[in-house]
DNA sequence: CATGACAACAAAAACGTTTAACTTCATTTG
DNA sequence: CAAATGAAGTTAAACGTTTTTGTTGTCATG
């Protein structure tokens, strides 16, 4: 048999499609009464809402583009794996909706940006969400140009306002560099994501004014701008290890740089809490099963992804990008004292 | 200014919308010079298809739905981080096509299923792909019953023939528990995933047989099965180590659990290579920065994702589920020697 | 009582595409 | 040469909605 539509129940009830329609659209133009009717009709034959007739008829899609960065096949590396936690967050904040999170997985920073531009001029989507911001970000400028709904994983810093969630990478850089300094760490290595994403920006912004507050000299030669992977963590201990004053505290972007730091250890015969020690921003809470222990700022992913998805359903409906911005202070999970203990 | 249609390439060329349309399609109704007219008209408007016209005269949607169990918000475990890199991978090997990926993040095996249900019967996707397989899976039986093309990543052992792709569990647990029995361990535990999961039964059969092969003897009090995180990782080994004679060698089946593994040790004062060791299977190649590395059994992620997008790609052309069947033997990477050096 | 306003529904068009059925004309066939 | 065939188009219908416009009947208004 074939799936029922307006058109069964038009017939079922002895009413015009239009008014079916209307009535399970909730239009006022409908009696109570003859809703009523039409519901029942529905529930009855089993009817559900063919979606393409809609879209093709409003120009909609309810989908939601979620655009992925993730590292071409031929590395291996431990690289965006949150991404994984961030779909599930944003795929469960729409699932009332009639809205669905359609992937898009793209290589590099050229790659999105193609990607976006095609989106906004083809209407593959009603909305979009973008991570790994730029202070001056192009795809922003498009998407906000084109008056197209948008929300960013990140932040900018020269463009207009927009809808936005990110951990807050100034108060917790400068936390964490004074919390370190406040225990006799004169040297501390800041690992960085890539130079050109903001909020490697804003942590070296907060880095250096926290050096400043605590009276600590800065030297370009601790600070390492790439991508937060293991090996890059890694080669980062590797050589500051060897300078002739090494630092005792490393500041790791992400759990992933902070695994790659402790191979470094390893590697250099250093050992955590003796010679130096590791502390990260933790997304998924794998820090605790480090050996040791690293202290932490934690923001459970899920957090940041749910609000991603529900700040793009307010920007659809038409909310101003104003009111959906939000910076979460990430919590502070000591789980080693980080004094360093010279036997 | 519109979006330019067939329509507006009719009236551009002077032809019907039914000669362009298939003219677009490369139908042999229409002569090669008439459809280069319409061609070329077509580049100067800057035509694109719209899918929505497309979909709702075909009824295909031109969709993939990627099923992916991501653990629920509460839980912030390194659990299913994986999945990011296979719906890359996926996303990838469908790029040429016009099919996109759509996302339907799930919390357990029940809205897995009541989701393909869905799918299935509302027929919101041309294709699915699902993981986490059991031996008798009830999904692959609607699939199955529907005659809906879909693709599994993992095995069934009691279904009819399915499209499928996995690491070949079989060989690699046999070789891996062979290597170590040869490297004198007698004692050999297996931290494999939930036991419903068909290849948790793969790789306890392999186990078994494997410890026939060489002469040990089974001992229940070895095999754990469970959530493949850190924290299961870990506990087995607290719990394991504590045994009158405790394991020398720890099978894990995944970079997660292995992490957790040596959490265990830490936390129990063991030492890799010394009191035990640990192996793994590895998706990600993180281990190598395992302090010290371990010795993996390699399967980078990208290769089984690409070919579950190109095989539902082949099953939604109709190819027979039979050819499309493959099972991975992972690489071994051998980075320690695994021998016990008793000091 | 004629007029207009309003409520509640119906008719029909439209979104962009594919495709079955039909037309036209040139070419082959017996 | 009449009829059949085939090539290359065209016409029109259809997919399932939403929405504009139209119709009908009731009721209040002056």
């Amino acid at each position: 048999m074939q799936r029922p539509t307006i058109k069964t129940i038009a017939q079922e009830t002895g009413l015009s499609i239009a008014t079916v329609s209307k009535a399970l659209n909730d239009s006022p133009q409908v009696r109570p009464e003859t809703r009523a009717i039409v519901v029942a009709a529905a529930e009855r034959v089993g009817y559900q809402l063919n979606m393409h007739g809609v879209q093709l008829r409003t120009g909609k899609t309810y989908q939601v583009a979620a655009i992925m960065t993730a590292p071409g096949p031929k590395q291996n590396e431990w690289e965006g794996v949150e991404y994984a936690q961030l779909l599930s967050g944003i795929s469960w904040a729409l699932e009332e909706s009639p809205y669905r999170v359609s992937l898009y997985a793209v290589r590099n920073f050229e790659e999105s940006l193609a990607t976006i531009r095609q989106i906004v001029s083809l209407k593959k989507a009603d909305g979009i969400i973008v991570s790994g911001t730029r202070a001056d970000d192009p795809r922003v400028r498009i998407m906000q140009a084109a008056d197209f709904p948008f929300v960013t994983y990140g932040t900018t810093i020269h463009n207009a306002p927009h809808a936005h969630v990110d951990a807050d990478n100034e108060q917790m850089i400068r936390h964490s560099v004074a919390r370190l300094a406040e225990r006799g760490h004169c040297r501390i290595a800041l690992v960085n994501p890539m130079a050109e994403l903001t909020y490697a920006i804003t942590r070296l912004e907060a880095y250096c004014r926290a050096l400043e507050t605590a009276g600590l000299a800065f030297d370009p030669a601790l600070v390492a701008h790439g991508p937060l992977t293991p090996a890059f963590g890694r080669q980062n201990v590797l050589t500051m290890s060897e300078l002739s004053d090494p630092p005792t505290a490393y500041i790791c972007a992400n759990e992933a740089s902070a695994l790659g730091a402790f191979s470094g250890f390893h590697a250099r015969g250093l050992m955590h809490g003796r010679d130096a020690v590791i502390n990260a921003t933790d997304d998924l809470n794998v820090s605790q099963y480090f050996a040791p222990p690293i202290t932490t700022y934690f923001l459970p992913i899920h957090e940041p992804s749910e609000m991603l998805g529900s700040y793009i359903l307010r920007r659809m409906e038409g909310e101003p990008p104003e009111a959906l911005q939000t910076l979460i202070m990430p919590k502070l999970i000591e789980r080693s004292d980080d004094r360093l203990v010279k036997i």
